[in-house]
DNA sequence: ACATACAAACAGACTGGTCGGTCTGTCAAG
DNA sequence: CTTGACAGACCGACCAGTCTGTTTGTATGT
């Protein structure tokens, strides 16, 4: 039972409460509840429920670039062509998702932009950073798809990258509203529709 | 002074408020506060609070399929061509962002989507008939579409219709966590190329 | 090897304010 | 004289945060 034992059971419990409810509808003591942490046990690691909100953001961007380079580095190793290798990339995602990997759809940042959270929690800079993050990576790939083969018509390339952003977004509302997670892997498919035909790939 | 006109205000401040903070972030206290009503005013109108979150989302519904109608009414004067109809849709909502229209971005159904909200108020049919409501005349002019022009490559003509919703989804929440909604505006554009291309416009 | 010291990691009773909701009225219109 | 539309004091539950301990790991002096 080391120090940070505690804590991240605390973490867990309440990325996955908050995942359903939303931060604010997330009670301290539900999560005490989840965890069988103590108040005590809490307030010791996080000096307010803002705190935790801040930390669960963190600890949330982090996974969300280890996935977007677990994904990229898995379509790299699929091809040299970067326009093949970001087809590979939404590709990868969807055999995850038919694998039945990825079980709760949703996205955190998502839920925070949605509700006002605590300014101490400092979300803003983080959703920003980690939005900026999946279009530079994105972006970097299009660059070079652009430079090596003509577009099959002009688009302004970095509204292009955070496109794969905004699918996965509205995919995951739209696959939480509905109960079904295929209706994300659908819309990533369309996805690899629109850059297949905009790359003149198949 | 006629009777809706207390509950009329009471639900649009509500309004304001939740796509603001969400609905387990908006305090009755705070609704009252707004508007100047009592809590005997607001009790009279809605038995609880989630009888509010209720109207809210059908009220909002009526109004989304409002704006549905009125933008697809303005794409059919524009041309007689199915495919043409659908990028001028999307055109329209283009231009009515540029126009600085449509001031706050975002969606109460996503909203909602992300927070925990009270039984009673049984917001998941409103959605996904909500949701329904798009696809279905979306898919009508993808249909009629692909019937006149063959598709420069095989799609899934439902998930198609879906990404229309799903680019407004993700686009609103790219707009709001940037606090730029052109940004919503450049994601409409991308999925306008995309049927380009699909139906071999331009 | 063992006592002492000290801090980190809790446990859980308690508190003050807030929240949704109630209740008793008032008042104007029909 | 009934009914709908309020007004606002009041209430119990709950919620974030506090406070007073208790346990436990560990460093240190002898």
């Amino acid at each position: 039972m080391t120090t940070t034992d505690t804590r991240q059971r605390i973490l867990e419990a309440a990325h996955d409460l908050v995942f359903e409810r939303g931060f604010t509808g997330t009670t301290v003591d539900a999560i005490l509840g989840a965890t069988g942490a103590s108040k005590g046990a809490f307030f010791h690691h996080f000096p307010t429920k803002g705190a935790l909100g801040k930390a669960l953001i963190d600890r949330y961007a982090l996974l969300d670039a280890e996935v977007l380079e677990t994904h990229m580095a898995r379509a790299e190793e699929q091809s040299d062509d970067p326009a093949e290798q970001l087809i590979a990339f939404l590709k990868s995602f969807e055999d995850d998702i038919d694998a039945g990997e990825l079980t709760q759809p949703g996205c955190l940042f998502a839920s925070y932009v949605y509700e006002q959270i605590p300014e101490e929690a400092d979300s803003d800079a983080v959703i920003l950073r980690a939005i900026a993050l999946w279009r530079e990576r994105t972006l970097e790939k299009l660059e070079q798809a652009a430079a090596i083969r003509p577009l099959a018509h002009p688009v302004d390339l970095p509204s292009l990258a955070d496109q794969v952003w905004t699918v996965f977004e509205g995919g995951f509302v739209l696959a939480r509203a509905t109960k079904d997670q295929t209706k994300l892997r659908d819309q990533l498919a369309q996805l690899r529709v629109y850059l297949t035909l905009l790359f003149g790939l198949d």
